[in-house]
DNA sequence: ATCGCTGCAAAGGTTTTGCAACGAG
DNA sequence: CTCGTTGCAAAACCTTTGCAGCGAT
């Protein structure tokens, strides 16, 4: 965890950037809510009870910062809201319609077998940086969390 | 085309909905478009100067029941806008990072792998309604087109 | 004629911006 | 000390809402 802030405080280095408190305050708690992908609101919020004077205005700032020096990308999403996400891992997304939860879905195998499938394609006039699965579904039994196993 | 209007209308009418000018001329136009997945501003500038009187709430308003009475859908997108497709087709999309275009990506083959995976794979308490592949990436030549072969 | 739908304008919610004060390097 | 960053409040956006009047059935 102080191996964490360190490396934080490397990255934001490395991109030129001085590392403030509140940048270090909102990148830790996007690496901590990581897998809930949180809006800007809900970093906030999380924030707030222990750094009652930093701005919403500044987690906007923060994370677009973030997003810019490759720390954090936007996730797509068809619901208005903007969601984070600190995970630069390749994975992909399950988006559960019924409780509104995006859950990372790590899979090496799904991500070499589609990797495979586009180098073989190969659409012309187009360089892919990444590819990543949408799995669209609902929670059968919206108590009991999803787990999964690779 | 007058076919398009006719089925249209019953779609609107199964739907138990008036087939109003209003929902006419904004799904035809949204079917027209289709392959740029428009905004609501989109359309909305798009059918104005044939139809001065109509109001940008109205496009939203019809767009939301197009999407809920399924003849249409919301594009994910990372960027904040909400974009619209009438192609309702199994299909997969392309984004371009350097031109903001959303590109139909039609696949058959790729379809049948990805969803032979996860019927294999099985997650459990998640019953997966459909699976999506986003495509990112950038278009090599900005003036010439994206062309998909199968 | 009825009741759902439209147009308008106002409100709502999220994200961005401008600028003086602050603080990390 | 300097210049990038913050906090604040206002503004800019996109989208939704309320309601009187209109029009499809």
């Amino acid at each position: 965890m102080r191996q964490q802030l360190q490396h934080i405080r490397e990255q934001l280095a490395n991109a030129g950037l001085k590392a403030t408190q509140q940048r270090m305050v909102v990148y830790h708690t996007l690496l901590e809510t990581m897998h809930m992908h949180p809006t800007a609101e809900n970093i906030y919020e999380h924030v707030k009870p222990e750094n009652p004077s930093i701005s919403l205005g500044t987690i906007y700032k923060t994370l677009d910062t973030l997003v810019a020096c490759g720390l954090a990308t936007r996730v797509s999403t068809a619901s208005g809201y903007m969601r984070y996400d600190a995970n630069m891992d390749r994975h992909n997304h399950i988006y559960c319609a019924n409780t509104r939860e995006i859950i990372d879905y790590h899979d090496a195998a799904l991500d070499e077998i589609v990797q495979a499938y586009f180098e073989r394609k190969n659409i012309p006039n187009l360089k892919i940086t990444n590819i990543h699965v949408q799995i669209n579904g609902d929670r059968i039994d919206p108590e009991q969390r999803i787990h999964i196993q690779e």
